[in-house]
DNA sequence: TCATAATAGGACTAAAAGGATCCTATTACT
DNA sequence: AGTAATAGGATCCTTTTAGTCCTATTATGA
């Protein structure tokens, strides 16, 4: 019932991205140092969202990442499911029959209303959304934009 | 991103208790059987349920399990956390601290907010609603104490 | 052009969690 | 007291997760 840490990861990786020039192209390692990610484990984040064309790599010197699409069109969701797979909050919700008593079983509903809830709710959280730093101005330009600030932790 | 196997197995558990009259006591083995649990493995998830107070536990011949409270105050989420311990969607949700990030973390609203709202729709649901069958009537046989052993498939 | 340095890509290994099973202690019934 | 039925806990195996290492690829500069 929790993220995996590489999509935790994942999410960072893309915000950080998100939060420079358009079409920026940012070597890996300046992101592991910036999001605090162990560099060598960022390897394996970058090449799954690579597969899953949410960014490009660009290999050899002067190489690095680059966002595939703009970030206001890069969901939460898409984020997390290509690294994690479909999201699915029971076995029974991923391979429909697998669970035999499904027709009778009455804690089916629920699940299935409360992982729709979820995917609504990631599905409306954009990348560029992200982006904007609410409490760190990382881009001066754009702090104006954000509306009510969430509070932190 | 998904519930483990042994909460899946506990709240059908629960849900079993809840449907027979109150107080029943059921062997463990009926429910195995009813609720398609493995027999070995259920013993594990109904010790977990016991240590939180959720059942009542009956040893020796004639024993079984109980519902520790009347069916409509324990919640899902109750029987879920009893297992699986209290649900945080990301790790900077359990810990505060552990993400050194976590002032500038511009996901972290997102994954507080969205964690409030999976917790408050698994509050909202009680055993007592999840025990009426909404269209299959359950089996009469089967709906008393410990009586003989289930017709079994 | 060829050597070199920088970079991503994928294979590999260790650790943790999940899933399941076995055996033992306890109770009631005969 | 003996015996059968039942939960409780300890234990083992499997799967997933987290992390590291090495190799292939590309641009750059001598
Ligand atoms: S069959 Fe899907 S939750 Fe029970
Ligand atoms: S610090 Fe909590 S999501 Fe980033």
């Amino acid at each position: 019932m929790k993220l995996t840490r590489e999509a935790d990861y994942a999410v960072r990786v893309v915000v950080e991205l998100a939060s420079r020039p358009p079409a920026a192209i940012v070597p890996s390692r300046a992101i592991a140092e910036q999001q605090q990610i162990p560099g060598a484990f960022l390897a394996k984040v970058v090449c799954g969202l690579a597969r899953a064309g949410l960014i490009r790599t660009l290999r050899g010197s002067g190489g690095g990442l680059q966002l595939a699409r703009p970030a206001a069109e890069t969901t939460l969701r898409q984020v997390v499911e290509a690294i994690e797979g479909p999201i699915r909050l029971n076995r029974c919700l991923r391979e429909p029959g697998a669970c035999p008593l499904q027709s009778r079983c009455q804690v089916h509903g629920v699940w299935r209303r409360v992982q729709e809830l979820l995917l609504r709710e990631l599905d409306a959280v954009t990348m560029a959304e992200l982006a904007r730093t609410p409490g760190e101005p990382r881009d001066p330009r754009t702090a104006g934009a954000s509306a009510g600030a969430p509070a932190g932790s």
